[in-house]
DNA sequence: GCCAACGTTGGC
DNA sequence: GCCAACGTTGGC
């Protein structure tokens, strides 16, 4: 019987919304708009769920690690970004009566101390499983087992 | 339902 | 900036 996944990883691009952008809103809290993956999608929606934990991962970044943590403070709802002409993320065939995509709200936890640069990862025998270090992985929103997890927080407080 | 063309992601 | 690896689209 599979276990049920209650953590988390979500990639964003610092150049656009970085942790420390994270940190800077209102009550930490913002919502994970602008997915437009269909397995993305569906792990939001199906899988988030309040209080969930959530690994906040820089992408294409110098270098792209691990930096922080945040929790799931509401579940998914509509992703009104797609709804806005001007928004770059506007996907007219998600109209507000039909939506197509979905978002969760975030709450920021901390930044961890310790990045977690994918280099390092790559060297942790207990990780070689990631979703996050597959060949090929493009998934931005994906699930993180509870002992990656806590192999994760470790490494960010002891460095091993 | 196949698959070529295209667009995007993201490490390097 | 390059390009491999993907995901999506649309002609057929």
């Amino acid at each position: 019987m599979p276990s049920v996944i209650t953590h988390w990883l979500v990639k964003t691009e610092p150049e656009s919304f970085s942790i420390d952008d994270f940190l800077d809103q209102p009550r930490k809290t913002t919502c994970w708009s602008g997915v437009r993956n269909y397995q993305a999608r569906n792990y939001m929606r199906d899988g988030m769920k309040l209080g969930h934990s959530v690994l906040i991962y820089h992408s294409n970044a110098e270098p792209s690690a691990i930096v922080g943590l945040a929790k799931v403070v509401k579940e998914a709802y509509a992703d009104f970004t797609a709804w806005d002409a001007s928004d770059s993320h506007y996907d007219p065939a998600s109209p507000p009566e039909n939506p197509r995509w979905m978002m969760v709200d975030l709450q920021f936890v901390k930044k961890f101390s310790r990045e977690l640069a994918l280099n390092d990862l790559r060297a942790v025998t207990s990780l070689k499983n990631m979703e996050l270090l597959r060949k090929g992985s493009r998934l931005s929103v994906q699930p993180v087992s509870a002992t990656e997890f806590a192999t994760i927080l470790r490494l960010t407080e002891t460095g091993k």
